[in-house]
DNA sequence: GCCAACGTTGGC
DNA sequence: GCCAACGTTGGC
């Protein structure tokens, strides 16, 4: 799940404990937010549009998807006029912190692992803020963020 | 700040 | 249904 730092950072959901996922805006990104996701899914937190990008941390699926309240506020960014409330457009789920990684893993780093290559975000032009990860994509992703190792 | 890649909109 | 124009994402 993917995040600008000055909209929502992996500070903000430890701090917070627990927030609605809000603001998705893109279709295939919904559906896989409204059809996939599970309470009790770990998710991968990225830091999008920041220095460097890349994984920072861990979040839990805390709710089950519900619509996107922000998408029918006027005054909200998200506002989406073509959102009917009787047949909501937009969705979101609750998550919750798990972990900041002690290593932030960078796009670069994801990109250099042989084991990541098949990984959607290291796609060129793949541009989706929420996306499948195999469970060996994951287990990989928190085994480089947690190296305490020479570097 | 630039711009490639992608998604959406809307005229036809 | 095609596709040009436009808006957005997000790395660099």
């Amino acid at each position: 799940m993917k995040s600008e730092p000055e909209a929502f950072s992996i500070g903000d959901l430890r701090s917070a404990g627990r927030a609605p996922w809000d603001g998705v805006r893109n279709y295939q990104a919904r559906n896989f937010i409204r059809d996939q996701m599970k309470v009790g899914d770990l998710a991968l937190f990225y830091r999008s549009n920041a220095s460097p990008p890349g994984v920072v941390g861990v979040a839990r699926v805390a709710s089950a998807a519900r619509p996107d309240p922000t998408a029918l506020d006027p005054k909200h960014a998200g506002f989406d006029p073509r959102s009917d409330p009787q047949a909501p457009r937009w969705f979101l789920v609750d998550v919750e912190f798990v972990e900041e990684l002690a290593a932030p893993v960078s796009l670069a780093a994801l990109k250099q692992d042989p084991a990541l290559k098949d990984m959607l975000v290291v796609q060129k032009g793949q541009r989706l803020s929420v996306q499948p990860v195999t469970a060996g994509e994951f287990s990989r992703v928190l085994e480089l963020g947690r190296a305490t190792g020479s570097g």
